[in-house]
DNA sequence: GACTTATTGCAACTAAGTTGCAATAATATC
DNA sequence: GATATTATTGCAACTTAGTTGCAATAAGTC
């Protein structure tokens, strides 16, 4: 767990409970589900309440530390938010979710172009092939 | 309900039943959550059950007649396919929602462009502020 | 009208996520 | 280190959208 995001943590008030740590230290930047998150931790021997996890990742996600998005099936995938706004790209054989790095400006230019909304934020994922499964 | 939609039921082996009938009249090009759909079949006088409203929907997602997407909500948002491609705006602060059509070839290309995956789809949706709610 | 079978309604169920609360433990203060 | 404060945890009970099995109903066909 880097030395920023504890600061940041204690910064706000959170305390750094095992529990916490072992959810941050299972979250990278490719967004996972509740239950992926959930069967990492058991692999590892952490026996969590779930209600601990859905608080502690909901209240990660309220103070920015995690983001959370929607992909194809139902529920939240969460992923670290310490990079820069990007997207992803889910294999619809294998699964796996790769980050894609879009030109943004092009995106939004595009998008106001064709509303009369101000827009403030949008949600987008890509879904495809992979190279190891294309093969 | 258009004489062509009919055809393409009815092809299909499926029957029309008042249900069908009264949910497919119920939907347009605006997505419309399940609940809201339900709530205008009242309005109207039917008392169709859960099921049956969750059935059709499913068998006419299906079968491509209809198109279900993700909101910032949870649950699906069900919409009419006949018409081509295309995107929404959902109002932050009323909740309505507009189409929005892109120049999906400079969005699909500004895609391939960043990622190895063989790209076969995509869910984009945007939210801001509607010209009503900005004044 | 009689026949076939897609569709409906109902009741029971499933499972993800939430809420209230008393017990616990991380931090601050001395 | 001991003490006080309160964020956080675990548990049990609950909520609620959506699903499933099945017998009754009603489209569509001849
Ligand atoms: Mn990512
Ligand atoms: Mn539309
Ligand atoms: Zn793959
Ligand atoms: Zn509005």
């Amino acid at each position: 767990m880097s030395a920023n995001l504890q600061q940041q943590l204690q910064h706000r008030g959170h305390r750094l409970t095992k529990q916490r740590q072992a959810i941050l230290a299972i979250l990278s930047h490719t967004p996972q589900s509740v239950a992926m998150i959930r069967h990492t931790l058991h692999e590892q021997g952490f026996h969590f309440d779930k209600t601990t996890i859905y608080r502690n990742l909901h209240s990660l996600v309220q103070h920015g530390l995690v983001l959370a998005t929607k992909l194809q099936d139902d529920g939240l995938y969460y992923e670290l938010a310490s990079h820069h706004h990007h997207h992803h790209v889910q294999c619809q054989n294998c699964g796996r979710i790769e980050d894609i790095e879009l030109d943004e400006h092009a995106l939004l230019q595009n998008a106001a172009a064709h509303s009369t909304f101000a827009i403030k934020q949008h949600q987008l994922e890509f879904f495809g092939i992979c190279p190891q499964c294309q093969s």
